[in-house]
RNA sequence: GCAGGUGUAGUUCAAUGGUAGAACGCGACCUUGCCAAGGUCGACACGAGGGUUCGAUUCCCUUCACCUGCUCCA
């Protein structure tokens, strides 16, 4: 099979913007870093993603629930899950060859680990690096920038002091809500290990480097499962996980050649992972990661249970053991998928000599809108508009009558409606219209009555 | 945050120390009867702020944003 040509993120991100699908953030005062606003079919789009998520990992998942936390969590949660100390780096970098260093691990490097400045403001951390000299492990020049605390938490305050103890964070990860509640969750929902809870939601990351469009933004939405088991049963159930992820993405139409499933080294594994691995999509700037699966162990849970002195063991009554249960997780990131989605959806094709259409192939459940409606003429208007408003109350569909046939077909080619429904002359005799397919151009008669049917069952995945 | 590049209608590009043109797109009207037709008319731009100058979109400075490389990850 031909590989289908990759097309640069300029491209890609001219035509989301004159489409309505994403903008610059805060465009009119100059933008703000890193930020991306979503017009009508971007969020259309996203909302389709999540859509399918929940459809495929909650509502018809024999083991999952979804709940949704908080964004703002009592900050001792993340001094049991290591974000504040793990997510907290002294940095400063080399005025001569611009490498960037941490500036504890210079300290423990050049005392041969002999002194720990875990704990040390960042001033006493400068005063050791001058006094000791050390040098950049670079270049061996000496000539530092201050260093500058770079927290990947955001920070803010909560109530109208603003001292330390009214610090609170923005959750960098929206997995600690669900390890939180877990004991809640698991008493209501009478769930039996093994068993899931997901959440769709915003989390804030302060990256040091963004960038590559929507693909690194330091505030994103993921789509998180934390799935408990059985200790030793959490193997098996990696695996399915991924499988399982893997399935929804070709299930969805993403190209199986842009998709790769990378384990991770040990060297590569977070603090809290046992195994992870990537799901990877080929962007235009190389493989990119969309989707997390880890075996997080029991960690989590054990950390919260220490922290917070609440037993969070779960008791199974069929064996009458008590344990804390391991915990695998699948986790996504919206805007990513997003991008993964519309890049390889994304087509330029050539329909003859002079002429190419760019067509968003994306699958009807993504669809920002599912079908067009089209009268042939003005003089049809009265009738395609009253199909339009029988279709639009069971899903997203739009109504077109400016120009001709042929441009508004290419109009919805662009946007990635699937389908175009044309109210014609004789549809006034026969009450059929036809409907035309945006893949392969095709078009067939279809009656009046049956064009809801016929689409709902597109819309299945 | 550092280095390099970029910044003119929605988009892609022009021109110019004397305040800007086009194409495509968009809107209206006419025409048109199933794959980017034609005609007429119309709206829309010098990223922001300073400075030099009689006068700056153009030269200088600052700032903001984006793109490409160094830290990490959804």
């Amino acid at each position: 099979m031909a590989e289908k040509e990759k097309y640069g993120f300029e491209k890609i991100v001219t035509h989301l913007k004159n489409n309505g699908f994403v903008y610059q953030g805060s465009e009119i005062y100059g933008g703000l870093s890193n930020t991306w606003d979503f017009g009508p079919l971007g969020v259309a789009l996203k909302n389709n993603i999540k859509e399918a998520w929940r459809h495929r990992f909650i509502q018809t998942s024999p083991y999952n629930v979804e709940i949704q936390s908080a964004i703002l969590m009592n900050p001792q949660v993340w001094v049991a899950s290591g974000h504040l100390k793990t997510f907290a780096d002294p940095l400063m970098d080399c005025r001569n060859c611009h490498t960037r260093h941490r500036a504890d691990q210079l300290i423990e490097r050049a005392s041969n680990n002999n002194v720990n400045p875990g704990g040390w403001t960042n001033e006493q951390m400068m005063d050791y690096i001058k006094e000791h000299q050390i040098a950049c492990p670079d270049c061996g020049s000496h000539d530092f920038t201050d260093i500058r605390q770079f927290n990947l938490m955001f920070k803010t305050y909560q109530g109208v002091i603003e001292d330390a103890k009214s610090t609170i964070y923005l959750r960098p990860e929206t997995a600690q809500g669900m390890f939180v509640n877990f004991k809640n969750v698991q008493r209501f929902s009478r769930k039996k290990i093994p068993f899931g809870i997901g959440q769709i939601g915003k989390s804030f990351r302060n990256e040091i480097t963004p960038g590559n469009f929507i693909f690194r933004t330091r505030e994103f939405e993921q789509m998180e499962l934390e799935f408990f088991c059985k200790p030793g049963e959490d193997l098996q159930w990696y695996g399915y996980w991924k499988t399982f992820c893997m399935q929804w993405l070709a299930d969805l139409g993403i190209r199986a050649e842009s998709l790769r499933l990378r384990e991770h080294t040990k060297a590569e594994l977070s603090h809290y992972s046992k195994g992870t691995s990537d799901i990877e999509y080929l962007f235009s700037f190389g493989w990119g990661e969309i989707w997390g699966i880890a075996d997080r162990t029991d960690y989590d849970l054990t950390c919260h249970q220490n922290e917070s002195k609440q037993s969070l063991e779960y008791f199974d009554a069929a064996t009458n053991e008590r344990y804390l249960p391991y915990c695998v997780e699948p986790a996504v990131g919206v805007e990513r998928l997003f991008l993964a989605f519309i890049c390889d959806a994304y087509d330029e094709e050539r329909v003859n000599d002079n002429d190419i259409r760019i067509v968003l192939h994306l699958h009807p459940a993504l669809a920002p809108i599912k079908a067009c409606i089209l009268p042939l003429s003005k003089q049809l208007n009265e009738q395609a508009m009253a199909l339009y408003q029988d279709l639009a109350a069971h899903f997203s569909c739009d109504y077109d009558d400016a120009g001709s046939i042929g441009k508004r077909y290419r109009r919805n080619d662009a946007i990635g409606t699937p389908f175009c429904i044309t109210y014609d002359f004789d549809s006034l005799q026969d009450q059929c219209v036809t409907i035309r397919h945006r893949d392969t151009m095709l078009q067939e008669r279809c009656k009046i009555t049956e064009v809801r049917t016929y689409i709902e069952k597109h819309l299945h995945f």
